[in-house]
Parts: C-alpha cells; structure tokens; sequence
DNA sequence: TTATGTATTAAAATATTGTAAAAGCTATTG
DNA sequence: CAATAGCTTTTACAATATTTTAATACATAA
C-alpha cells in the first residue's frame, strides 16, 4: 500500500507532491494528461490516485469515472478554488476526498493517509459467512458445524467458502477450478466432484435450509431455501 | 465509545450531524457556542468531539486547546471554506482531524470512525497477554508456564505473542515473517516451523485451552478454546 | 436400452509438515 | 582478537495429510 499515481498537467506541481511523497516513504509514478494517467494507472495498478481537475484533452473528472468503473482504488481529486465541488464529492463520480489549491504539502500527506487509513480500514475484519448451522470462517480456517468445531482440508473449506458466498448462483466445474484452484490449474474437472461429496458427508443432515446441489450438465451450488 | 459531542452554532448542522450520527448508532450531545461547549464537555465526557471553529464567544480553536489541556479525547475541527487550516492540523491546537464545509454526512461519519480507531489502535499496550497457565510478557521478555519462569529466545517469544495476540487467526509463514522476522528478511519460511516446533516442546501439556495449530497448506495459529 | 453425466470408493501421487542435526551468526569474554 | 556459548537459520529426510486420478457403480433422460 504505497504506490501513489499522480496526475497534474503542471510539472512543477508533480514534482512537489512527489518529493514530500517520496521523503513520506510512498513511491510515486506521474502522469501529465488524462488519456496517459489511465495508461499509467492500468500499467502500474497504484494504490491511490492524486489527480487533477483540470486537464488537457481528458479531464480529471472523466479520468476518475473510467477508473470508478475499472477499480475502486481510492482517489483525492486537486480543485482550483472557484471550481464547484458538488459534483466531485458526490456519488456521481466517486471519488473519496478532494484538495483545493494551493495546497499545503503537510495537507496532502494528511489527506492521503487518512483516506488509505479509511479505505484499509474497511476491509472487513473477518471472511465468514453463517448460515442455519454452520459457520465458514475463512480467517481462523475453521468451520462450524451446530457450533462444534469440525477440520477440514483447506481446499474443501475454499471451495465451500466460494459456493456459499454467491448462494444459489451455479458454477461449473472448470469455473470452480479458476476460482477455488486458480487458473494455472490444470487437472481433471472431476476433482470438484470429488471435494464435493466430501463435503456432502460432513455436511449431511446439518440443514433443512441450505444443501450443495448438483445442477446436471453444468455444475453445482450452494442453494438455499 | 460511542457518545460524541458536537459543537455548531448553526441550528441545522448540528440536526443534520447528529441524525445521521444516531442512524449509525452513536449517542450525541450539542452545544451551541464555546463556553456551552467546555461545560457540557466536562458534565458528559464525551468520546470524541466535533467542533466547528467559528462560534460566537469562545472560537473552537481556543475550545480545542482548552478541552487539549483537560483531555486527550480525540477532536475533528469543521472549518469552513478558505479558512486557514495551518493551525488547525499543527500540534498547536491539537485536533485529530479537520473536515471543511460544506462536507458530505457520510464524509463525517467516515472521518469520525477513522479517527476513533486511530485513538483506540493508540492505547499503551500492557504487552502482556495472559492465557491459562501462561504469561507472555513482550516488556520484560519473559515466559511465566504455570507460573515458573522459563527462559525463552527472542524470536521464540515474539512469534508466541503474535500469534496470541490475535487468538484463533491463521498466519501463512510468509505473513508471520514478515510481522515477526520484519519485512526484510529473506530466508526460508521454514525458519518458522523450526520456532513453532521448540516452542511446542516448551508449551506441551501446559494447558487444555489453548494450543499452537497447524492448518496445513496455510499457516499456523494461536487456537483458543 | 443406451448415452450421458454424477457419486462413490480406493489407491496413487503430491504436497505439506515435523524433527533432528548441522551450519551460520552474534555477542561476550578472557 | 580468537574462543566460546547461545541463538537462529538452513538442510535433509521421515512422517503425515491432502489431493488427484482412476475405476466402478449409480441415476436420469432421450
């Protein structure tokens, strides 16, 4: 959580912010147009955006909605004074803070921690989902079957994990296979099967109001009455 | 942790704040003006402060350094637009944070979370931690098993207290490396089954309530029962 | 009935972890 | 400054756990 894109059309103005950024232990890239800064930010995926308002060709406020639509990334927009600040802050573009110039460099660096603070904050704290009888929890690698504690192999727990947070949504196997294994996996579909119907005789009888079922021809899911 | 007081001469801010402030399920008291403020500060204690800096009377700077002086209770500052904010952010007055006017009801709420974790992320660890039969005391580094103390090594101790500082919580080795070992070391993860190993040497058979759990294929954790 | 897809089971293959021992460090001491 | 002792890291291999494959049985629909 350090890399910072910059964009600002004015050179002077880049290189200032990147030199407090850089002397607060951040690593900076800089853009200097609209059409670049969205190069940049789908080249170097950076973890929050300083941008500009005023660009040529693109301006910002287009820059942040295409990021909006690819990422949610956090981005601090740079207003000159006088400019309307409605539209910035709102929904409508998404951005997470704005910085009127001119700025304190002291405010930037104030700004921007608090926003990564706010958005690494929002993580949430623990990956678990509870249903009737059972708690998946992906951070203690545990699950709860009638509160009592049960193992099971990692690979199970994932898959399980995946099917029950899009309840009712059918996977296939190979989707399965990408998701819970990763693409560079390269085995047979009916490994899921077989996870699967382990999972089944752990999961037996627990509940009326949830089942792993089989959706012949294309796959499995989690269903849930 | 969850009364706020907030500081507005205007009617209407303060309705708005505190609505919203209620909705996510804080408690709220007002005031209207500086010298109504520092007495309702010390009637109700509150657990944070907002504070708007224009008010009739006694200004919201000299209300922060005041409420500074008795307290350490976390303060947003509300300024308004193309006000100075240089004093307000130094450590001259104290505040934990500012907000500019006019500012989004969720941008509040976001900042007095941030703020309010922050605060409580700070509280002085005792950096002791206590568990049936065992004492892990970062401070002295010293192991007490069944209340004998047992010489134990640096690295040995430190990876006890992560791991039971977040009780129940899977490390991969890779995290733990880098939380315990530091981010720049580059050895083998290895190196962590090796401490938890002696350390299992020393801890067997201390208690039935806790345990050093492998989940494999993913890391270690501290289990609790 | 046959074709197709799924379930079950067991064995093989793979991956991960535990353990002991050796090697490498580092601070201390004579 | 070399020797030492204690701690840490690496290595190697045994032990264990998990995953995959493969073979067979079962179910369902055309």
């Amino acid at each position: 959580m350090n890399l910072v894109l910059v964009v600002d059309d004015d050179y002077n103005i880049c290189d200032l912010i990147t030199m407090y950024l850089e002397k607060e232990g951040y690593k900076v890239v800089t853009a200097n147009d609209g059409v670049r800064a969205l190069e940049v930010f789908k080249a170097a995926t950076p973890d929050m955006v300083l941008l500009d308002i005023m660009l040529p060709g693109m301006d910002g406020i287009d820059v942040c909605r295409e990021i909006r639509r690819i990422s949610r990334v956090p981005v601090i927009m740079l207003t000159a004074k006088g400019e309307t600040f409605d539209k910035v802050l709102g929904l409508e573009i998404g951005a997470d803070d704005y910085i009127v110039k001119p700025f304190e460099p002291r405010e930037v660096i104030a700004r921007i921690k608090a926003v990564l603070r706010r958005v690494q904050a929002n993580k949430p704290e623990t990956e678990e989902l509870v249903f009737s009888g059972l708690v998946i929890n992906l951070t203690t690698y545990t699950l709860l079957i009638n509160g009592k504690e049960t193992e099971v192999p990692k690979k199970e727990l994932e898959l399980l994990y995946y099917l029950a947070s899009n309840p009712n949504r059918v996977f296939s196997r190979d989707a399965l296979l990408d998701k819970v294994w990763g693409y560079d996996f390269y085995g047979n579909s009916r490994t899921v099967d077989v996870h699967i119907h382990r999972l089944r005789e752990k999961l037996d009888g627990v509940s009326e109001s949830w089942r792993l079922k089989t959706v012949s021809g294309v796959g499995y899911k989690f269903e849930t009455a």
